[in-house]
DNA sequence: GCGGATCAC
DNA sequence: TATGGTGATCCGC
């Protein structure tokens, strides 16, 4: 590549230059700002479902794998991504708890229920993370009372039950009874704002959240945290692309919001690197960081050259990425999807799948695939 | 259309 | 002892 930077004219670069430049405010003009889209991404999901339910952990290096591999851990020297077996070496106290898949299904379909309550048709990524479309939910709720803002702390939680033991950590319906301090402002994002009162229903502390969207975010981290007693971050912004970066800036346990203004997102681009946008790798970095391009800024500077050098699709999403553009609409959610999210088991699904084969055998539309449309019915 | 590379979790 | 499993997209052939 370097080879063929070598080789471009000063002509051929003016030329690319006029292209990028008429290309970039034809995409100016379809900046969309309206939209409010948020990223939630639960801190450390995996470790931390482990530490809950295993308080003894808390005081110990840990890490969620195997020998081969590690998932998350919260070790300075021992990463995610990482074979168990060398952790061990640099971390010979290394407590290594094996994966428990199951048990993180369970606590994601809890905050997916959340998720719903803001957005029907919210996107998850995977167990722990999800797009969601705060636009309709914030402008409902600039009418609603201050008691449908209004949220309870679940201490009963905290009186109940028993000492989980590490034996019994399959049992995903017991109740807890140590409360899960893992970061240390975990409980104390925010005691007593203005207007909030102390107590609501029969003694229960309650807190009262605002009409804006950061309150409204706020609200749904913290209704995730009662309930499963596992901290979220979130990030806020007109787009995916921004609303994953911005997800990550105050984690965790926290939550950033980009403004929805041109300046605003102009702003927070220039000094983003590269490497932080979702979709740019180990590779596209390492190619970039050769071109002198570290962050998005000389990304936008260098968008002449790159056009030249890459291919098409590559270098547009490039553009998109330098301007601070992304979708600005979630894509919905495909009828099976829902239906998986409907908690039906995988016997379930396939004994429709059957029936809808039958089905389509009898109507002679075999290729139709019913089964996708069956949730409906 | 398919396999390899890249990327994400 | 030992370095994952899966799905998506893009690209070149």
């Amino acid at each position: 590549m370097l080879l063929q930077k070598a080789q471009i004219t000063e002509q051929q670069l003016k030329t690319a230059q006029v292209q990028v430049d008429r290309m970039a405010s034809s995409l100016e003009k379809s900046r969309d700002l309206s939209r409010l889209i948020v990223h939630v991404d639960m801190d450390a999901f995996y470790a931390a479902v482990e530490m809950r339910d295993c308080p003894e952990l808390k005081d110990k290096p840990m890490a969620v794998g195997s020998m081969s591999m590690l998932f998350y851990s919260f070790h300075i020297f021992v990463r995610a991504a990482m074979p168990g077996f060398i952790a061990k070496k640099l971390c010979p106290n290394l407590v290594i708890v094996p994966v428990n898949f199951d048990k993180y299904r369970a606590v994601s379909n809890e905050i997916r229920e959340i998720f719903a309550d803001y957005d029907p048709h919210f996107q998850p990524l995977s167990l722990d993370e999800a797009y969601l479309d705060f636009t309709d939910h914030v402008e409902q709720r600039q009418h609603w009372p201050e008691s449908s803002r209004t949220h309870q702390y679940c201490s009963g939680r905290l009186a109940t039950g028993r000492a989980p033991s590490y034996k019994n950590v399959n049992e995903l319906t017991e109740e807890q009874d140590l409360s899960p301090v893992l970061f240390e402002d975990s409980l104390s994002s925010s005691p007593s704002l203005p207007g909030s009162r102390d107590v609501c229903d029969a003694g229960a502390k309650c807190e009262v959240f605002g009409t804006s969207v950061e309150e409204a975010v706020r609200e749904m981290r913290f209704r995730i945290e009662q309930k499963t007693m596992l901290t979220a971050s979130a990030g806020i912004a007109p787009n995916m692309m921004l609303a994953k970066v911005c997800s990550d800036k105050n984690k965790p346990n926290g939550q950033y919001r980009l403004p929805s203004t041109r300046e605003a997102v102009t702003d927070f681009i220039q000094t983003l690197p590269v490497r932080k946008v979702s979709g740019i790798g180990k590779v596209s970095e390492k190619m970039l960081n050769a071109l002198d391009i570290t962050n998005c800024s000389h990304l936008g500077q260098q968008m002449a050259l790159l056009s030249l050098l890459f291919s098409e699709t590559s270098w547009h999403h490039f553009m998109g990425i330098s301007l601070g553009l992304g979708s600005t609409h979630i894509p919905r959610k495909k009828k099976h999807e829902t239906f998986k999210e409907m908690n039906k088991t995988e016997e379930q699904m396939s004994l429709c799948r059957e029936l809808c084969e039958e089905l389509a055998a009898d109507l002679k539309k075999e290729d139709l695939k019913l089964w996708k449309y069956l949730p409906e019915r």
